[in-house]
RNA sequence: GGAGAGGUGGCCGAGCGGCUUAAGGCGGCACCCUGCUAAGGUGUUAUGUGGGCAACUGCAUCGAGGGUUCGAAUCCCUCCCUCUCCGCCA
């Protein structure tokens, strides 16, 4: 949520900044309604100061034995009328809220400005594209091959784009999950967290699904529960609502969780493998800091994310997404992209934003600045470290070997307890 | 799911229609005193949202939302959550 006061002091400027992601927005609207806002409290907050001071009167009349019915008819008055504009303030605070929270977040400066992907900036290239003297398999040939994976069955027991992992396959899924975990937790100074998987729809509006995002979601018909997109909801909620100590802070967090996504826009889009899933494991990343640190916090965190990859041996590359392209809720993000031979393109399997305060607000997570003495909103910032299955499907295709086999890599071993799957 | 008891400031806890500007305590902070330490003294200590350059000041907030009343932390209704017991259950 963009802070009202920021808007009201600066709209040509925020104003250019969300023209920079998508020429239809404008705070124009929600400036108004803020400004009849605030002279409908005015005017409320002097009545109310008025029927207190009466209603004061009142009891001392009363205890001298005199006669206030007059008094108390005009009481009530007044009270009618601070009805009638409470009302109206309900309704303009939630319209301004309801704007507020549409809107989505100011990109940072160093966010390459453009339209759509086509502006996003390649931030560097690492590891050699392998030149396979075979023609490489996809991995979900390979997944169905070595009984790693069974596609039409997972779609039996549900629908389409849920998929089993079965025996060494299931056992790989598992190692890199644990060897995420442990590298996090272990060199990269993250507490481990599993969170729920069903979260509020307080949860989901702090950190930015909801309300613009409803339909990307599976929610419970009967409670107020939807299954998480992605562990960042959980695990940035975890603190909504607090103001933490200025030691506390940073705060690192590694979550493995399943994420849900019902892919509403995606029909057709890579209907085969692992790619697009409605169920897939992921391991995050979420931090909270102070704003001065966040830069600096969101370019490590990218690169935790980018040790796991190097770690692995699998050739990616950076990019910076440009004003078109970055999340609702982000200010600036890099993707991070693996490397598939079957398809011979890189493909996403990390995103690391930072949100600046823009969560928080929605969240309400502060921290007490030890200069101001006053509480401050923190920033908050995550990324994938990494989605797994992309994780797998890239081992599968990059360690795949001319009779069929996959090499494993050298740190899933201990993981995953054989150095090779055979055909 | 059934029955009962509760939800008050950072924490504990009083208040059950106007004397609350939420008592008192603990903790935190500042200062004072005591030749160290311990103890003691004084003051201060919420969040949000308006107005004002500022000092300052209005309003709101006692789990949430409605209602009754001139006036609600206090009375009524609905919901949420916590605890205890019972039932069910991995």
């Amino acid at each position: 949520m963009l802070d009202i006061k920021l808007i009201r002091e600066n709209p040509e400027k925020i104003n250019e900044l969300l023209k920079r992601r998508n020429s239809e927005l404008s705070v124009d609207e929600v400036l108004e309604i803020d400004r009849q806002r605030r002279d409908i409290q005015g005017k409320a907050d002097n009545l109310r100061a008025e029927r207190k001071n009466i209603s004061l009167q009142v009891g001392q009349l009363k205890k001298e034995g005199k006669d206030t019915t007059e008094i108390q008819d005009n009481v009530r008055k007044i009270g009618e009328e601070i009805k009638e504009l409470e009302e109206k303030e309900t309704d303009l605070n939630e319209k301004q809220k309801s704007l507020l929270l549409n809107l989505p977040n100011t990109p940072d400066e160093t966010t390459p400005v453009g339209h759509d992907e086509s502006a996003n900036a390649v931030v560097k290239t690492v590891g050699d594209i392998p030149q396979k003297s075979f023609q490489p398999k996809s991995h979900w040939e390979i997944g169905l091959e070595l009984d790693l994976l069974d596609f039409e069955r997972g779609v039996k027991i549900s629908e389409s784009r849920f998929t089993i992992y079965k025996g060494k396959g299931a056992k790989l899924e598992r190692a890199i999950i644990n060897f995420f975990l442990d590298t996090h937790t272990l060199d990269h100074g993250y507490t481990e967290i599993l969170p729920p998987y069903l979260v509020n729809s307080a949860s989901m509006t702090g950190t930015g699904q909801l309300p613009k995002f409803k339909q990307d979601m599976y929610k419970c018909e009967e409670e107020d529960l939807y299954l998480i997109p992605t562990a960042e909801v959980p695990v940035t909620n975890i603190y909504a609502n607090e103001i933490l100590k200025e030691e506390d802070l940073p705060v690192y967090m590694a979550a493995y969780t399943p994420c849900f996504r019902r892919e509403a826009g995606s029909a057709g889009k890579d209907t085969r493998g692992l790619i697009r899933q409605h169920q897939f494991n992921k391991v995050e990343l979420v931090k909270l800091c102070m704003p001065e640190f966040s830069d600096e916090e969101h370019e490590k965190l990218t690169c935790n994310a980018e040790r796991m990859l190097e770690m692995l041996g699998l050739p990616y590359r950076r990019i910076g997404l440009c004003t078109g392209d970055i999340g609702f809720s982000a200010q600036k993000c890099y993707d991070l992209e693996v490397w598939l031979p079957s398809s011979e393109s890189y493909r996403e399997i990390s995103s690391c934003s930072n949100f600046g305060d823009y969560q928080a607000r929605r969240a309400g997570i502060r921290y007490r600045s030890k200069i101001s003495g006053k509480p401050e909103f923190v920033h908050t910032i995550n990324g994938s470290g990494l989605a797994v299955g992309r994780t797998f499907a890239a081992i599968l295709e990059n360690f795949q070997t001319e009779d069929g086999s996959i090499l494993i890599p050298k740190v899933l071993q201990k993981y995953f307890g054989a150095e090779i799957i055979r055909s």
